[in-house]
DNA sequence: AGCACGCCGACT
DNA sequence: GTCGGCGTGCTC
């Protein structure tokens, strides 16, 4: 070509001139900073906004993330530091996450690089995945002598594909050993395979789908949501009335668009059968993401959902934040599970997000749940989500007729626990070979211990509340902090012997009775703390669900989703626990938990029943739940947040302040106060959680706010988003204000 | 003197 | 979030 000489006469000036004017770029770092850092780019390098890079921070190297916007360029050149790494195999952060990233530091106060560290969780999956080691037949080649493991071997070897080593002694049923022989020998050859295969996407027509009229009614509105973009759905549907099915077609519909999904769980102990499930329908697994996912696997997923390669994610609230190349789906199964909140570092929570996220991206995104919160409650009746609702069970099995037991007529006798009429059900249950569930959210033998001669009670010596005894572990433990100790024989003040009685019950005392009254039954506690961890959890679980079990006594762990198949009876031993607190939330959450716990019976066949043991059984939330009443409850408890000055979308409108500058931190909670009007000014105050955030916190100065209804909070809230800039240092806003009303 | 520990600011 | 500098107070 002609013009040779002068296009290289003309790079080589291009090149001069531009190692001349140093290009610099905004770089968003994992750090409490507010605003994106300035980074040199190296000769050569080629970045835009969402390149994923590595530059030295302090001390230390950082990863981090090229930024949008125009780079400061105020800060003192000399100070600049150049990008030392580039991640060019990693694909760039999208725009659409990146805005979620800003949105969400902006709503939690948090500083944006925080959010970003919660994106970037996985180095291992910023390089491209290293080659697997493994092991092919070589043609013709025969070992010397042929062993019955060496045939088996060659066997699996037939087919003429490349097996790991210790896939290949799996599949084969020997020891790694037999393997290495035949590699010594010459009949297998190592060969390097280029990573994992891509996992098989699923098939959104795999399985016949059989719904019922209603269920499908909601499966094709759910459908029809993906043509109006962001439409958030709530499903509200009652235990067993098959929510997973449905939400399983919005699934479905978002593979047959081409986009992504992504289920969020509250907590990893459901994942198990909703992989199950899952495979039934779409002919695969989807990808897991939650903290016990291996670094290998978690680096394959991140990769895998950047590539579009992985098309369904099962997760916890920390799969928000995966880099999805078209994310097309969200749900939110059991939304109203305050599992969803974070509250260290990021405070957010995840079930919101998820909304804000679809908003964003406009997708649409859907919450489930058979006990939804009142603030979605009153996010669809005000229009705001699609209410759909499932009032039956798929199965056609009737939902469970429920009786209150009055402890004050009918109770058992002192130092029992179980009315006769909840005895006398569960000898019929146990009878005619069905489970029963007995309810109790209290871990332990018994929540107090005093001195019969002294009165002395045992108390934690860290937070004053009462110490409860374990006596399989023959300990007393405090719930609140962790602290225990070997449980004494006689009483710490008086030294009396043989004088401590325990008081009022936990589940290993309603098991003792259980198992002093049927003999002949077997029994099985269900409680998070006792030993064994997370397998044992899983074993029993399947105990239960196989039938191995007659009666159950189970902490509040067995109100989530779990499946028992042969479940016709469930008595909560003391209805009343729970609704006293102090917690504003007190009444909803004892809603959802004995709703969700006696929704339990008799889920899949029929004829359940449950009993609520009560000293109040008028009390409007065990009413609600007797009528099986669902609207009830929700009219009652939206009223009453109305009538205790709540703001409407029935949450709590809370803000935590706090800083290193303590006097600016107070002068602005007595703005705050000022701005309420006289009559009922801010009360300043710190329930149980916010202090123990305040003992665990690293800020030192920290204060909660509780605007009541007169501060409009809201008001204030939106023009601060609108105008910035923060009026403390580090204003935090917290995770239970609705963004609704933001977006 | 030597160092553990907590506090505090800086980090481009 | 993490590091390094610095002051305090205690031990070898």
């Amino acid at each position: 070509m002609s013009g040779d000489k002068t296009s290289t006469v003309l790079d080589d000036l291009f090149g001069e001139a531009q190692a001349e004017r140093e290009t610099i770029v905004s770089v968003l770092v994992p750090v409490a900073v507010p605003t994106a850092y300035t980074y040199k780019v190296p000769a050569g390098a080629h970045v835009q906004p969402g390149t994923i890079v590595q530059v030295p921070l302090g001390s230390r190297q950082v990863l981090g993330c090229v930024w949008d916007g125009a780079p400061d360029a105020a800060i003192n050149p000399k100070k600049l530091k150049s990008i030392s790494r580039v991640y060019d195999k990693a694909r760039p952060l999208l725009p659409d996450l990146r805005r979620f990233v800003e949105w969400v530091a902006n709503w939690t106060l948090a500083a944006p690089g925080m959010v970003l560290r919660m994106v970037l969780r996985s180095e291992e999956a910023l390089e491209d995945e290293p080659p697997l080691a493994a092991v092919r037949r070589i043609e013709g080649a025969a070992p010397d002598r042929m062993t019955p493991a060496r045939a088996k071997v060659l066997d699996t070897l037939s087919d003429g594909m490349a097996w790991t080593r210790s896939g290949l002694a799996g599949a084969a049923g020997v020891s790694a050993s037999v393997i290495d022989g035949l590699l010594a020998q010459g009949v297998l050859e190592p060969v390097l395979l280029p990573g994992t295969p891509p996992t098989p996407k699923p098939d959104p027509d795999f399985a016949h789908v059989d719904l019922t009229p209603a269920q499908a009614e909601v499966a094709a509105s759910l459908r029809a949501a993906f043509e109006r973009g962001n439409a958030v759905s709530l499903i509200d549907g009652v235990t067993g009335s098959g929510k997973t099915e449905v939400y399983f077609e919005a699934i479905a519909e978002a593979l047959k668009r081409g986009r992504q999904a992504l289920v969020l769980l509250p907590e990893i102990a459901l994942t198990e059968q909703f992989l199950r499930r899952f495979e039934k329908r779409f002919g695969t697994f989807p990808a897991e993401w939650h903290s016990e996912i291996t670094p290998k696997k978690r680096a394959r997923t991140w990769r895998g959902v950047a590539s579009g390669d992985v098309r369904v994610v099962i997760g916890a609230r920390s799969a928000l934040f995966l880099p999805f190349e078209d994310l097309g789906l969200i749900i939110v199964d059991e939304e109203h599970d305050a599992a969803f909140k974070q509250d260290d570092r990021v405070p957010y929570s995840a079930r919101d997000m998820a909304v804000v996220r679809g908003h964003l991206s406009r997708f649409p995104v859907v919450l489930a749940s058979a006990t939804p919160s009142v603030e979605s409650r009153v996010n669809a009746e005000q229009g705001r989500y699609a209410r759909y609702v499932l009032p039956e069970r798929a199965s056609g099995a009737e939902l469970p007729e429920i009786r209150a037991i009055d402890m004050r007529q009918e109770g058992p006798e002192r130092g029992r626990w179980l009315a006769p009429e909840l005895l006398k059900a569960i000898a019929q249950t146990f009878a005619e070979g069905s489970q029963s569930l007995l309810f109790l959210n209290r871990r332990g033998y018994a929540p107090l211990t005093l001195c019969r001669t002294c009165g002395h009670r045992f108390q934690c010596p860290h937070c004053s509340a009462w110490l409860v005894e374990h006596r399989f572990q023959g300990r007393l433990v405090c719930h609140h902090c962790g602290h225990f100790e070997k449980m004494p024989e006689t009483c710490p003040t008086c030294s009396s012997t043989q004088s401590l009685v325990a008081c009022g019950p936990g589940v290993e005392r309603v098991a003792e009775e259980v198992q002093d009254l049927f003999p002949q039954a077997r029994t099985l506690i269900l409680s998070s703390d006792l030993p064994g961890g997370a397998e044992r959890m899983k074993r029993e679980m399947k105990l239960v669900e196989d039938g191995e079990a007659d009666i159950v006594i189970g902490t509040q762990l067995v109100a989530k989703g779990h499946n028992f198949p042969k479940m016709k009876l469930v008595g909560v031993v003391d209805a009343d626990l729970g609704l006293a607190h102090g917690d504003p939330r007190a009444a909803e959450k004892t809603f959802q938990l004995l709703a969700q716990v006696t929704g339990r019976a008799g889920r899949v066949t029929g004829g359940g029943r449950g009993f609520l043991q009560t000293y109040s059984p008028e009390h409007p939330v065990l009413k609600a739940l007797l009528d099986q009443d669902r609207d009830a409850f929700y009219r009652m408890e939206i009223e009453a947040r109305q009538a205790a000055g709540l703001p409407p979308f029935g949450r709590m409108a809370a803000l935590i302040l706090s800083g290193p500058d303590k006097a600016a931190a107070e002068g602005f909670a007595r703005a705050l106060v000022r701005a309420a009007p006289a009559d009922r000014s801010v009360t300043v105050l710190g329930p149980a959680e916010a202090a123990l955030a305040m003992v665990r916190g690293r800020h030192r100065y920290r204060l909660l706010l509780i605007a009541p209804r007169q501060f409009d909070l809201q008001g204030y809230l939106r023009h601060w988003l609108a105008n910035g800039p923060r009026p403390t240092g580090a204003l935090r806003l917290q995770v239970d204000i609705d963004p609704q009303h933001f977006l």
